[in-house]
RNA sequence: GCUCUGGUGGUGGAAUGGUAGACACGAGGGACUUAAAAUCCCUUGCCCGCAAGGGCGUGUGGGUUCAAGUCCCACCCGGAGUACCA
């Protein structure tokens, strides 16, 4: 019988999903079996369909997922769709058609492209975000979200109810909560306020929130933006310019978990460089606050700590205060209509507006360029008493610290760069060397490193710069003007997008306040509008809607007409961004048709969380860090089980395009010459030829002529005959002609072909080109593997047993750490093995097939039927590798695959290669396993040898 | 700039500190065939040599070690993240 790809795969894809074979359960059955949760990335269905990038990773962990459940767990593995976004609403925009129809279309397409490739998904399991029964759990925690806060004594969410509690009894007294600004009032104060002000107060600490910040506008797009959606003053999506905006929006307080989010990096088992991006995003740094007092009109020190009479900065550098020559306010700050003096008031108001108007963009790409004005004012260093100009500029971010620094031009370099553009003094207070200073006139550029000793600084002179900021911070804290504290870079999550189609919140305005549905009417349907645009007075697209009001008494969605302020209200105009419906998918895929709740206690006990997750690392500052956010917060609620939701996390790397060039001649339009004849580049224009007109880099010159009817009179120069293309590494896009389609390949191939091809490219975590280049080998492999089933039983000799056993060893191996590419290999190197042994027994070829199952599941379902087994090989035991079987007198030696043996031998120091040679032999060891002379016998003085076998 | 990665044949890539280049592609040669496809066998890091054999080789320069692609230090080049974060 042929290997006849096409005809079986599909055969054995029926019986997969007509059998059920992939339906998991939430325990383990009759008997109690180990739980295991593989998780991949889940897709936003694009109109482009699937690439050959895509399945990479799904293709990885369908293969650990298959293992797993070889090795006796039950697997949890499951697919669904991230179905919001974008494209779909820029595409409704243009032609009108319902996201919710392109979307569905998507969806089909997608799922028709993933079954081909035979993946152990469980469907039964499939979740939409953007399915009402889905989004109702994402609009139920964005209510939890709301009513509660975060208490940092506690250290964990709790419900807004007893915050409201503790202020009729106590005020703000003693709170130590996550808030937008501190608040200080009595409970007698509390007690008196109207329900509006309490709800300001409180919309001060909920988790989410609402609130006028500076948002990042993107015009083009028509809705606000998070920070990871913007790079360079760009948007991510379509690249268009954004501006820094006051708008009001809901946020999550995502910044009360911060510290939480650095601490659990630990105990997850990641790589290092995306712990490192998550760490930098984070941004957790060190330092003190200091307030500085301020000098008042009469020249004399308002020695005290209060808004106008001085003002906190924030420092990592606290051992470099006696080196501060002068400080900076933001253009933003507060204080500085206060402190500005006349004669430099029009200057500042001046900066400060031309600052203020400067576009992101602008401002990025001039960083280097230095401005400011000086205030006219003066403040103190609280420790050398001495009087210090204050500045306005804007390299200082209203949105990070305090708003405000103490300069210290000797050791910040853009301190350095500021001083030096005004002329203002530089001090040198750390020097590499004790008592060696130089004089920083000299400099070209500030010491930032932490490292050296404290010079001219008063009580802190002589010390290493670690102990000065530990002298510095005490001494502050004892003079009771400042105090050690912690600083973030990460910002709130701006939580609302002026789109349709997303989530909408359900919230309602109550004469201005918001108020949440009850829970019980969710979920809050996405209602129909006359069109995708904003309004004409600029309102989002759901101000289109005409039922979209909340009646309070019905609890129902009613015409906007019938508003009245009295019963019925407006509802939310915004709708959740992408991130909402993905921050929480991992956890319904326990429970995915749980209608009472989000997942089931049952469900979530028996899971905990995702052990293996597989994607790409691109989401490091968005999705990981947002669904991080998202599961602590259910974890405070008691409803998660574990604080991290991903155990371990495999990146697979970007795929990248393998482009094709034929090389046009300069000279004559319609030649184009072979590769390997250009021998001036400048001589010819390379042009992107489609690499499906392509094979091996030889050009299929007659499909080229028909490709497009500039071609049609082509003229080709060959090398012996074929026209060979240039080629060049790209980002695979349609515009290259270098996307490859899977479909394609699995109608060549077959998909079990494309499975290990995939794998076979290299190690998963790195980014590589495509290139069908090699697939033949690993076709051939599946060739030659079919092969070796169609002969008759026979029994096993010992060395196709010894194969057998060492590729048990080295798959697992493989399998364990991710290895794909090399376990590969080694079924390649099996084969060859048992074709040179002839091998055809059944006692060898069994458990083979279980071996290669994970990898490509469809030949092996039909071998292991050939071989006249019942059942799914996917309920087929993991074959149990014995080392006895590796030695043919049973000996208890190491022994590592390619025949290499070690051990040590007591030689003397002067011994020789001949001496090693007699000694292995001479050894008692040995004899039980050395059978004739070695091949090899690698000898380094001391004691160990390497023998070859 | 800072942080993280990586640098091995013509190509993709293998190597718990222990034979560098497994495996595969490509290339060259051969067998089978009227021919082609398919299949199989041999060669294939570079240099010298008919050969046996020898020399050189993992970005560069140092170091640790009996032994370094692998560990340490410095530098060069690529990729990613971030970017006035005090």
């Amino acid at each position: 019988m042929e290997y006849n790809f096409s005809e079986l795969e599909p055969r054995w894809q029926k019986y997969w999903k007509e059998g059920g074979v992939y339906h998991v359960e939430n325990g383990g059955g009759a008997k109690e079996r180990p739980h295991f949760y593989v998780l991949d990335m889940f897709p936003y269905p694009s109109g482009a369909g699937l690439h050959v990038g895509h399945p990479l990773g799904y293709i990885a962990s369908d293969i650990f997922a298959r293992y797993k459940r070889l090795r006796g767990y039950n697997v949890l593995h499951p697919m669904g769709y991230d179905a919001y976004g974008l494209p779909a609403e820029q595409y409704a925009i243009q032609t009108g058609q319902h996201p919710a129809v392109t979307t569905e279309k998507n969806i089909a397409r997608y799922r028709e492209q993933l079954d081909k490739i035979g993946f152990s998904f469980d469907w039964d399991r499939e979740v939409r975000t953007c399915d009402p029964k889905y989004y109702k759990w994402t609009q139920w925690t964005f209510i939890q979200l709301f009513k509660h806060y975060y208490d940092n004594d506690a250290n964990k969410a709790l419900p807004i109810s007893s915050l409201e509690e503790r202020f009729a009894q106590r005020g703000s007294e003693g709170l130590h909560a996550a808030c937008t600004e501190e608040m200080a009032f009595t409970a007698a104060e509390w007690n008196g306020w109207d329900e509006s002000q309490r709800a300001k107060v409180l919309m001060n600490y909920r988790l989410a929130y609402l609130a006028d910040i500076p948002v990042n506008w993107c015009a083009e797009l028509g809705t606000v933006l998070a920070n990871d959606e913007v790079v360079g003053g760009l948007s991510v999506r379509g690249g268009y310019p954004v501006e820094r905006k006051l708008m009001r929006q809901w946020s999550l307080r995502i910044t009360a978990y911060a510290q939480r989010l650095v601490d659990g990096l630990e105990q997850v088992d990641w790589t290092d460089s995306l712990k490192e991006i998550q760490r930098n995003w984070i941004g957790r740094s060190e330092g003190a606050a200091v307030w500085f007092p301020l000098e008042n009109e009469n020249g004399e020190l308002k020695n005290e700590k209060s808004a106008d009479a001085a003002f906190e900065i924030f420092t990592t550098r606290p051992d470099t205060i006696f080196g501060v020559t002068f400080m900076v306010l933001c253009p933003e700050h507060e204080l500085i209509g206060q402190i500005t003096t006349p004669d430099h008031k029009a200057e500042v108001e001046e900066y400060v507006s031309w600052a203020k108007n400067r576009s992101e963009r602008e401002r990025q790409a001039e960083v280097k360029k230095v401005s400011g004005v000086f205030t006219g004012a003066y403040a103190v260093n609280p420790l050398t008493e001495e009087k210090i100009p204050i500045y306005v500029s804007d390299y200082v971010l209203a949105g990070y610290g305090t708003g405000a620094i103490m300069a210290v031009p000797a050791h910040d370099s853009r301190d350095f760069a500021f001083a030096r553009h005004f002329g203002l003094p530089i001090r040198q207070v750390v020097s590499l060397e004790k008592d060696a200073t130089s004089d920083p006139a000299t400099w070209t550029e500030s010491m930032d490193a932490k490292t050296g000793y404290s010079v001219n600084s008063g009580f802190v002179s002589g010390m290493k710069v670690k102990e000065a900021m530990a002298a510095v911070i005490d001494k502050i804290e004892e003079m009771g003007i400042g105090h050690r504290t912690v600083n973030f870079r990460l910002r709130d999550a701006i939580f609302s997008r002026q789109r349709y189609w997303g989530e909408p919140f359900p919230v309602y305005y109550k004469n201005g306040i918001a108020c949440t549905i009850p829970e019980e009417c969710l979920p809050l349907e996405l209602p129909e509008v006359s069109e995708f645009k904003p309004t004409a007075t600029g309102e989002p697209p759901l101000g289109h809607a005409e039922k979209w009001a909340w009646d309070t008494k019905t609890n129902s969605v009613v015409n906007v007409s019938n508003i009245d302020n009295k019963t019925v209200f407006p509802l939310e105009l915004s709708t959740m961004p992408g991130f909402a419906g993905s921050s929480g998918y991992y956890l319904r895929y326990m429970d995915p048709r749980n209608d009472k709740e989000y997942f089931s206690e049952q469900a979530v006990d028996y899971w905990q969380n995702v052990d293996l997750y597989v994607g790409g690392a691109e989401h490091g500052t968005g999705h990981l860090i947002y669904a991080r956010f998202w599961n602590k917060f259910l974890f405070d609620m008691g409803m998660a089980k574990k604080e991290e939701p991903f155990q371990k996390l495999i990146n697979q790397g970007m795929i990248q395009g393998r482009s094709n060039f034929v090389y046009r001649s300069k000279r004559d339009n319609n030649l184009y010459i072979s590769k390997g004849l250009v021998k001036d580049m400048d001589e010819v224009t390379p042009i992107h030829v489609d690499i499906n007109i392509v094979d091996n880099d030889v050009l299929d010159v007659e499909k080229f002529r028909e490709w497009r009817p500039e071609f049609k009179e082509a003229r080709f120069e060959m090398e012996d005959g074929k026209y060979v293309c240039g080629w060049e590494v790209e980002k695979m896009s349609k515009s290259m002609y270098n996307v490859q389609n899977p479909d394609d390949l699995v109608a060549r191939y077959g998909a079990d072909t494309l499975r290990l091809y995939e794998m076979f490219l290299g190690p998963v975590e790195q980014a590589k080109p495509w290139d069908t280049n090699g697939i033949e080998g690993v076709h051939r492999f599946l060739k030659k593997f079919w092969k070796l089933y169609q002969g008759e039983n026979t029994e096993a000799s010992k060395e196709s047993v010894k194969v057998l056993h060492l590729t048990i060893k080295k798959i697992t191996d493989d399998i364990e750490r991710f290895s794909f590419n090399t376990a590969v290999s080694t079924f390649m190197i099996c084969a060859n093995q048992l074709t040179d042994l002839k091998c055809s027994s059944r006692e060898v070829l069994e458990p083979l097939v279980v071996l290669v199952a994970p990898f490509a599941p469809h030949i092996a379902e039909e071998l292991w039927h050939q071989l006249g087994n019942e059942g799914s090989v996917c309920d087929a035991e993991w074959p149990k590798f014995d080392p006895q079987m590796l030695v043919e007198d049973t000996v208890k030696y190491p022994v590592q695959f390619n025949g290499k043996m070690r051990f040590m031998l007591e030689l003397p120091a002067d011994a020789t290669q001949a001496d090693a040679l007699e000694a292995v032999k001479a050894s008692p060891e040995s004899a039980k396993w050395l059978t004739g002379e070695p091949r090899k016998v690698i000898f380094v003085p001391k004691k160990i040898i390497n023998i070859v076998v």
